[in-house]
DNA sequence: ACCGAATGTTGCTAGCGCCAACATAGACCG
DNA sequence: CGGTCTATGTTGGCGCTAGCAACATTCGGT
């Protein structure tokens, strides 16, 4: 065996290749298999066979790699909404998709939900800002078609009225991030099988999509 | 009424006196004065003046203490939102009353809100039971609330249909707990003044009640 | 061909949760 | 009273963690 370091998967540009992008994909792993975020990055530098301290040159500490992992996490939560909105216009209906795919989404992979909300290690101050990015994002979307509803009459709300339009985006976002935490902590009882969240989760939308249609 | 064994606090009626009362005291204390939950068993017992293997004489292991802690605090909850309620008999206004009430305690003691669903330590399954039967206590009163304005017509809810009931109270508890905890991370954009607060706790909570009055 | 920067490794410190062995002070019983 | 039993608290240690420091390697540009 002379030299011939390895021939196959990477071609090496560095040392290890794209480390950080397989710290990522460990502690993702670690996450959907085990549904705890309490894992070491040790443990994830192991699992990308690297040594303990490999990490720290791609992360700054280990609240920026579980930072990274959230915003990755907000990225496909993004797609899963995406396409659960395909093809509908009336933005009653968009509405209720998003949360429905919102909840499911969330209750798929628990761990990696709640790092989306810097569940781990909270500081006195807010979430990293790169997490406050990607939230930003989704809310954005969100306050979007509140206000499409406001304008085309969907929804019981003056279009102009800036205050009651944010109540209503922050309400709908309450609604699914508090449902998606109960569920996920088992908290609400009932079995917990996937459609069985999504009859419930349309239920609890429903409801509150109904509160805001024109009393008319 | 036969003993009586002790009325004061102290008279260390053992080595210590009252260890669990003051492991728990300490540990509320690191909780209120840092607003973190990730302290270590060992800073709490150096609080309390014992040595660091102490606790263990009263409680299991780290995550029965911060159960116990979040037990604590769903009677503290429990406290606030009687006194919030004292008078009102609408379920409309209770419904109002409970839900800002809810907020209010949880943003203002935003670690002890979150010990309360367990975040640290996520084992797969759910959280402790001792958590579980404290929380059981809360979503009975609630449920109370909702099937009262269901039988006296103030919500449009038909009373029998026991699944939009428990669709109806699970909606309302989602919105509270989602709420409260965009707060706590600061999510919602605005001041976080505690009037500030209050007043967006309000508009979110009456947005929803106003979606279960009657119709006509 | 060489140098500097980027990347990865080894070894360390301080701290953690929890176990095991030991010490002490009440309670209980004669 | 004296003796023992048990609840409570202490000392010491194990294996783990996060992050620092110093060293080794490899790449990219000149």
């Amino acid at each position: 065996m002379a030299k011939l370091k390895q021939l196959e998967p990477p071609a090496s540009p560095y040392h290890h290749g794209d480390l950080r992008r397989a710290l990522l994909e460990s502690a993702q792993a670690i996450l959907a298999e085990t549904s705890r975020w309490d894992f070491s990055l040790r443990e994830v530098a192991r699992r990308a066979e690297v040594s303990h301290n490999a990490p720290y040159r791609h992360f700054a500490d280990k609240e920026a790699l579980l930072a990274a992992i959230g915003v990755a996490g907000y990225e496909a939560m993004g797609e899963r909404g995406a396409g659960a909105v395909a093809g509908l216009t009336a933005p009653a209906d968009l509405l209720a998709a998003l949360g429905k795919a919102y909840v499911a989404f969330g209750v798929s992979n628990p761990a990696l939900y709640r790092l989306m909300f810097g569940q781990a290690l909270p500081s006195v101050e807010g979430l990293p800002p790169a997490l406050l990015d990607a939230i930003g994002v989704a809310r954005n979307q969100l306050h979007g078609v509140i206000l499409a509803g406001a304008q085309n009459g969907s929804f019981d709300i003056d279009p102009n009225d800036t205050a009651r339009v944010g109540a209503a985006s922050i309400a709908a976002w309450s609604l699914v991030h508090g449902l998606t935490l109960l569920t996920i902590d088992r908290l609400v009882e009932r079995d917990t099988g996937a459609e069985a969240i999504d009859d419930l989760s349309g239920q609890v939308v429903e409801l509150f999509v109904a509160g805001l249609r024109p009393k008319g």
